[in-house]
DNA sequence: GTTATAACTATACGATCGTATAGTGCGAAT
DNA sequence: ATTCGCACTATACGATCGTATAGTTATAAC
């Protein structure tokens, strides 16, 4: 077999246990879900990632590298840069579709943090000092940009961040519910513009 | 054995089936692992409850009716009264508060909730039909009733209900995370009034 | 053409999974 | 005094768990 080949099915594995370890957490995922899953052989699972913890570690760096090249894909570099000369509103809007429909299509980061920030251990400390402490400050920053912007209103930087991450993260983890509820596809721009628009009201005086 | 050690055993299983399941999961959390968290035996597990989907319903179930019991606690029947004559500001955020300090005591409802909301299938369907419909329904009258009052912004009721749960939940899922990361404990009741205060500044014009 | 390396398979280990079933001990009823 | 019902235990089933290891290919280097 050619190192194509090697890649291929590497890369299929570990996008299967990204998928079961974001849905059913650690103890729920096993190898053989994993396998089935990516259509490989159980024990070729473990030829590429020898034991349990390292695949997983491995499918948390990938979904973390994965939503970072992603995140400037939805939300732009430069999305924040007055020089656009663009109306205020019209940013704001931006930016929290841009997070959601960035969430809708990156759901892992999310399940996989609330997984295990349910349980205190050494995954959950392991996630902090990787990831989770770095997302804290970066997310406090672009707060405080557009705050600085008059994008946002001007409460306390972290207490606006748990509100803007929340209340978007948690539109997307109820839409499957909501969506049967009341028989209407929450996923659909239109769902979400109608959302956004509401939650904009809230965020300019 | 007396009737009363019946009770006393079923009880300990189930609170620590309650436990586990909506920290694990269905798939994640097993029979022995609920024994040695209730310090009983499998076997008594079993007798109790005689398979697991049971012991999931069940715990489901009494997390549901526990939940409904401690919410009138935490916001009070009469909370929405407008009879109390009370200053608005205190009235929403005595509703903010209690909701936080109501799911950092019941956490178990949401971490349910987001685990099985991940996976589509037969759990979550139950859940659907038997609890999350109403819940739905309520927390639009409940927004709807308050927006009357005008205690909070009238935007649209389902749009005001993912903000508020949203918000409030991811304060207290994440909590553990940030309280590591920051060194500060965010589930004080310091903490947590200087998050609704700053909550309350965007729900008031 | 032999050899070395790397991708992948086959198989099996002891532990634990969810479940089944037979049995024990004890208080209450007759 | 015996029977009965019930809380609880003991034990074991086949399946699956995570892991280990030896073997089989196919390609590339020499």
């Amino acid at each position: 077999m050619a190192k194509e080949d090697n890649l291929k099915s590497r890369t299929a594995i570990l996008a299967a246990a990204i998928k079961l370890f974001s849905q059913q957490g650690f103890n729920g995922t096993s190898y053989a879900a994993i396998a089935k899953q990516a259509q490989q052989s159980k024990a070729l699972v473990q030829y590429h990632f020898d034991n349990k913890e390292t695949l997983w570690k491995e499918s948390v760096t990938a979904i973390w590298a994965q939503r970072n090249q992603s995140m400037t894909d939805y939300l732009g570099e430069d999305l924040l840069d007055p020089a656009h000369d663009q109306p205020k509103d019209h940013m704001v809007r931006q930016l929290c579709k841009g997070l959601i429909l960035f969430t809708i299509d990156n759901p892992e980061w999310v399940k996989i943090l609330y997984q295990e920030a349910a349980i205190p251990g050494p995954r959950l400390d392991w996630m902090i000092d990787t990831f989770l402490k770095q997302d804290l400050e970066q997310g406090n920053e672009l707060v405080t940009l557009a705050q600085s912007l008059e994008l946002l209103p001007k409460i306390e930087p972290m207490s606006m961040l748990y509100i803007l991450i929340g209340a978007l993260i948690h539109y997307v983890n109820v839409a499957p519910v909501v969506s049967r509820v009341f028989n209407k596809d929450m996923f659909s721009d239109e769902q979400i513009d109608h959302f956004v628009n509401n939650f904009i009201l809230l965020l300019e005086p």
